[in-house]
DNA sequence: TGTCATAAGTTCTTTTTTTCACAACAGTTA
DNA sequence: TAACTGTTGTGAAAAAAAGAACTTATGACA
């Protein structure tokens, strides 16, 4: 099993530079299209599906339809991907209403807060008490949950979710959530986002931070 | 010049590490209690401190409020960086009401869209045309954008900005933008960042994805 | 004031990631 | 069918990053 998180953060990229070139109507690729498409090298690619057994014809190419069903696979996208947003603040309430996500194989079942003010259970995506998370995600069979709560209750918060099952956390909040055992945090940081992006400004970098996400 | 973003990456949490400690009363750290908070190890501190000249003392470690000092003028955060948040749509709405940035020495200073509906001049943080754009960011000498428009106008925005003298973007459409010279790029793709959520769950990995950000 | 303990700073080693280079192969053409 | 072209797939080399180990400085204390 790859653990790389570069090589699965690649993946992702080529699946969206192949979305775009089937659009316009590829049916074939060369390990350099893609590799120009994702910003990469054309010797990374083939390597990196190396890595993951995905083969393609020695003189033709690799299908494009085929590809982007294999790495949908490899990423665990071919079937629906059901998520909760916990916190209804600027941030979560913005990712609830967020239509990016229905594209990608994602569906955002719920909301929750603690403030009574916010619940709405009628809602097409209904925004639901904390005391209900636990209920609500085992009955679901919800692994993955967005953490927007404010940092102070980041913490406490990421316990109760965890202690709830979820499995993996995209976390907003600015603090470096300690994720317990097979669990796993993703974190979007978007003042160590913008530090990053001064400093490579103020270096007069002409390499691009590479790092997508 | 440092270029790993990985390295600087760590050089942010050094200094919200640090942060936290001043507020709990530390005046001098050793290189082994800022690894532990970090979660990182103490020779990476130390290797990463000399990658910037960054020095302590040999018995007695590093005061507090040098190393914040110091790794803020590193970052570029000893001045207040000014931004401009693109597009006000869901996500530019909520990272426009955002308040996490005033703390770490962000500024935003307006808000910019094509939709008349959405102007308003008067406000804290005014929205404004995207026609005045150019004659804004230079004016007040803004190098940094937030670019939260949908995946269709990006690149034709991207384009519009660096042309008005944008060096840094941090683009949160689900696109990859190709920066002109010396326009550094850095993208917060929501997809990307689940689809490697949902691999890592899915791999049962014990090993969270250490990226920040 | 000399010895000791400790933590910084540096060097060396190991591991990881990327790039290079080329053999194997499939389609194409004569 | 034989030669040719151009792309994959991989093994080896190179580069980059992380980690371990060692050396040296420095404050504390007798």
């Amino acid at each position: 099993m790859v653990m790389n998180r570069k090589c699965i953060i690649r993946l992702s990229r080529y699946k969206n530079a192949l979305k775009r070139l089937k659009s316009l109507g590829f049916v074939k690729v060369f390990s350099g299209n893609l590799a120009d498409a994702a910003g990469v090298t054309s010797s990374q690619v083939r390597k990196d599906f190396s890595l993951f057994a995905i083969t393609g014809n020695r003189r033709g190419g690799y299908r494009v339809d085929e590809l982007i069903e294999r790495i949908s696979h490899i990423l665990g996208k071919n079937e629906l991907q059901k998520v909760v947003i916990v916190g209804m603040g600027n941030i979560g309430k913005a990712l609830m209403r967020y239509r990016g996500f229905e594209a990608g194989g994602i569906k955002v079942l719920a909301g929750f807060d603690i403030d009574p003010a916010k619940y709405n259970k009628l809602a097409e995506i209904p925004i639901l008490p904390l005391e209900d998370f636990r209920e609500f995600v085992q009955s679901q069979g919800v692994r993955i949950a967005i953490l927007a709560v404010p940092d102070v209750s980041a913490h406490h918060v990421s316990e109760i979710i965890i202690s709830a099952g979820i499995k993996g956390i995209l976390n907003f909040a600015p603090i470096q959530l300690r994720g317990a055992e097979n669990v796993v945090v993703s974190s979007i940081n978007l003042e160590v986002e913008l530090e990053n992006l001064i400093y490579f400004v103020n270096a007069g970098a002409k390499a691009e931070p590479e790092i997508e996400a």
